[in-house]
DNA sequence: GTCTATAAATGGATAGAC
DNA sequence: GTCTATCCATTTATAGAC
């Protein structure tokens, strides 16, 4: 059974510290913390940490991994059923809303702006796993190029780097999400008959 | 004349620093670097450079300023006649470009993921001096509407962003950039635009 | 303007007792 | 598993001689 066996609590101060160090991470920013602060907000001493982890950076890669767990439950939990344009939608507001949420996190997930971390490889085997699902989304949606699904993250998480970097708690991007859904919304760009002004809508 | 008084050697000085700052911060990242770096790379001695700079943080705001002067110098050189979509594919290659050139640069200017790190106010004008011109191009190219040009923005710090972190030399989002133009290039944006922002998910 | 000397704090990590 | 003690390195910044 779930007994309380020493494997279990270790699990536990594990997840203890890997939370207080979200909590850190997001009042004083990603790279502004240390171990020390860690330590104090667990209850600890800064050397009890290395028994749960084995640098600075081993904690950066559990935090990297547990981004992307959470990202991967709530796109489990989102239904990818109804038309493609609001299945486009809903996953384009899920990660949007997932990114601004924690501008820290997407720091760490999706920006490479951490000096000398690299994600180990089950880590980033996780990172992979959320592109596969976008992928197959996207493709069932109808975009069934590699390249529509490059357009699609860099679409969305500069809509969401603009709103925490120049907006943050507003919404002057993410009022532009269900445009940029659209725009991308098409099997084949648009030519020039696309700028007709009467309709305002690319030919089908 | 261009005499070389005392001002003339402070400002040669202050210029060799910034430059040899940048140096050491494209190879080693922007957070990871120290003024003794900097010191030893212009044969000074730490305290020295306190007589140019009041602080480390002025020098990343310098560091700022100098980045937008770089872009603005570039963007001032580069011709706006021609077809609307030329003019656009122009401008957004020039931005790209410049993006992926220095990735530390690109962080320092675009991202906002230096831990309390805020341009001062003459640094701040001179970004939002290169919005302007931004926008005057986007406007001129027949985008009139702001959320356009956060759209445009979004866009291509997005591909900057995805290339930089994802593909570092390589070119698999630069060659979505002509394809992302073309999407983005319409006079008027398709209708329904807005979605309910108390709730941040598209109204029914 | 540049230096030496040093402050003063910080931080990651290890050794070893308990 | 947690602690004390400590190492060792680093870093920003200042004081004051030259």
């Amino acid at each position: 059974m779930s007994g309380d066996g020493r494997a279990q609590r270790h699990q536990a101060s594990r997840d203890k510290i890997l939370a207080a160090t979200w909590v850190i991470v997001r009042r004083r920013g990603l790279g502004a913390w240390s171990l020390r602060d860690v330590a104090d907000a667990v209850g600890m001493r800064p050397p009890s940490l290395y028994v749960y982890f084995d640098s600075k950076n081993a904690l950066y890669d559990a935090m990297f991994a547990d981004g992307y767990r959470e990202l991967l439950a709530i796109i489990d939990a989102t239904p990818t059923d109804g038309p493609p344009a609001e299945v486009l939608r809903r996953a384009a507001h899920l990660f949007f809303n997932f990114s601004v949420a924690d501008p820290a996190r997407f720091q760490l997930l999706f920006l490479r702006t951490l000096p000398g971390f690299v994600p180990s490889a089950p880590s980033y085997l996780l990172a992979q796993t959320v592109l596969d699902k976008l992928g197959e989304v996207l493709h069932a949606a109808g975009a069934h190029s590699p390249q529509q699904v490059d357009l699609w993250t860099a679409v969305f998480t500069g809509l969401a780097s603009q709103q925490i970097s120049n907006d943050p708690g507003g919404h002057r991007w993410q009022r532009l999400i269900d445009l940029a859904v659209d725009f991308l919304h098409h099997p084949q760009p648009p030519d020039q008959v696309a700028s007709d002004p009467t309709t305002g809508h690319p030919p089908p």
